[in-house]
DNA sequence: CAACCTTGCGGGAGCGTTCCCAGTCCGACC
DNA sequence: GGTCGGACTGGGAACGCTCCCGCAAGGTTG
């Protein structure tokens, strides 16, 4: 900086001034200090503004060191939108969702300075970890608890799901089962309760809840018992995932989706439609998370306050293709 | 660290040499220091590190912005085996994979001073985007280009897609058709280029090259194609999804698997073991390419040496399951 | 026993910025 | 015509560390 100064005839901390945009510079000298930073090829040091502010251009993600589709795709778009707001992105996966591992990597991102946090922590063991945390630092939490976390985004899951459930009802079936996702998740509790919702407002049965883990081995599994009940006629998986094991357990018992058995799935992973047959799922907007999460960080760490208890929900939508028919007549 | 240093009686210096593990303080003032660090929870600032030794404990990664199974998976892979190893990662991820945009985000890397840089950028375009880089970077090539790259870790590309092959050979398939990724793909190349090894090898006539694009649609459109072909019996395809859309088209068209056409896919996705038939696959070890990434880096980082040109190359295994059986006869 | 090395510790400089304060110049005002 | 305010610029301190040097005490050597 002070070569850039010398070249340019004037002071470091008038090239400070130009480039943190100033207004109290003339404009032959804000050109003249332009041009000896071209000359130069300089580039300021980030850490050591970082040193004196005592704040970064980094934002710190925590997240679950996952393939799951739907936190993987958050955090993609996350980044996309962090870096179109200049904002760098440091990622601490956790492997475990427990209270310990959540608090660690909060506090390596504390560590680093990062300028605001965005966790994606979907169970309920991500709460205590973040009640300790300092509280001026900006926070948003995606899909996390929505009696706690003050700033929050979240997909409408309890919407999503008695849109899924809703439309299986609407074709005609009596009732509609659920494989659901693990209990301790938020997202899974939530699709839960959206199925209970439906099932209640129709008046219709509620099955027992069987239970997966996201995985299609779990779909499977469960799936190699609702073949054997035949007044099973609809069911509503947590993701498409499951309803993709829950397909190869009907079709290896020789069960016909959609003229038996009609599913709806939850996710729309790039392959649903072209499982067999293409799955009927309800698609919940990672973009518009995203862009959610990033404006409202944003908006925390431009105003110095955090914890604004801002709140943003975005409503997944259901995509129609053949897994759902009529009911068989008996 | 004033503080620490008054309260354990000490100077300034002291509790630096005990932080960095310094041989030279004996035992007693060791413990005092450690004891007012404990008391006051102090934490040293990361940034202020960063400014006076020029690096800091943070690795870049460079990688697509996709859901990709493979690159995904890679990214969490290596930003577990980075935090076990002390290291916080940021991502810079590029929504397109052309030169410019791989350029721009190597340069936020270099700006925010990380102490080393991995690139996850299976396209050749890479390659002019980091010829310019400063010498002196500890840099790793995931999947880069084998041509050029210094320091490469890859996914045997070409022994994953012989194997898949001669497996589907030796079925007694009298020939084997693929269905390739993006041609711009090393991972793609690589796969064709294993696909003809192995055709060549046996003597069996090479059919003409599919491309697709890694997604089950590309699988599908060409899928519709090879279902009309009676002498098509066996097809690798570059990766799991592809296989998944010509599963759809074949189903459509009532072409059975594997009893009239076999198939073997590439990436061993967990849905696999579940699609219907259950997918035979190549299975890529993406802990193993990003154990043998960090170590690399390290290795770099340590000895302050770049450009060791080491390489290490991952064999992927070859998991046999339903969709692979002998050629119908005629 | 002098000269030397080793161990343990402290003082001060410096990393590359930004912030605070002060200074100069010029036009405007009464 | 002197005073005042605004626009522009510069000097120095500070952010919180690490590195370089110096110094004292004790042990070792010839």
């Amino acid at each position: 900086m002070m070569d850039v100064a010398r070249l340019a005839g004037v002071s470091h901390q008038t090239v400070s001034r130009v480039l943190n945009e100033h207004p109290n510079v003339s404009e032959p000298t804000r050109l003249k200090v332009r041009a000896a930073i071209a000359e130069l090829g300089y580039r300021p040091n980030r850490t050591a503004r970082a040193l004196v502010t005592g704040t970064s251009k980094v934002i710190g993600v925590v997240a679950p060191n996952t393939a799951l589709y739907g936190p993987a795709s958050m955090l993609t778009a996350f980044e996309q939108a962090a870096q179109d707001s200049g904002f760098a992105v440091n990622v601490g996966s956790v492997r475990s969702l427990n209270e310990r591992s959540i608090a660690d990597a909060v506090e390596r991102h504390l560590d680093q300075r990062v300028a605001g946090l965005v966790v994606i922590a979907p169970v309920a063991s991500a709460g205590p970890a973040l009640a300790r945390l300092p509280e001026d630092i900006p926070l948003v939490t995606i899909d996390g608890d929505p009696e706690r976390a003050s700033t929050l985004v979240t997909v409408d899951q309890v919407a999503g799901a008695r849109d899924a459930t809703e439309h299986l009802l609407a074709a005609g079936h009596a009732t509609v089962w659920h494989i659901s996702g693990p209990a301790e998740w938020f997202d899974a509790a939530g699709r839960v309760r959206g199925w209970e919702d439906a099932l209640r407002k129709a008046g219709a049965e509620q099955p027992p809840l069987l239970t997966g883990d996201w995985s299609a081995e779990s779909g499977y599994r469960n799936g190699k018992l609702l073949a054997r009940l035949p007044e099973v006629t609809a069911v509503f998986t947590a993701n498409d995932h499951i309803a993709l094991g829950l397909l190869r357990a009907l079709s290896e018992h020789g069960r016909r989706v959609p003229e038996e058995i009609s599913i709806v799935g939850f996710d729309d992973v790039p392959q649903a439609a072209y499982y067999s047959p293409p799955l009927t799922t309800v698609r919940p907007d990672f973009d518009a998370v995203a862009t959610a999460s990033v404006e409202l960080l944003l908006a925390q760490i431009d105003s110095g306050s955090p914890n604004l208890t801002a709140r943003r929900t975005i409503a997944p939508t259901l995509i129609p293709r053949d897994s759902v028919a009529p009911p068989p007549r008996r």
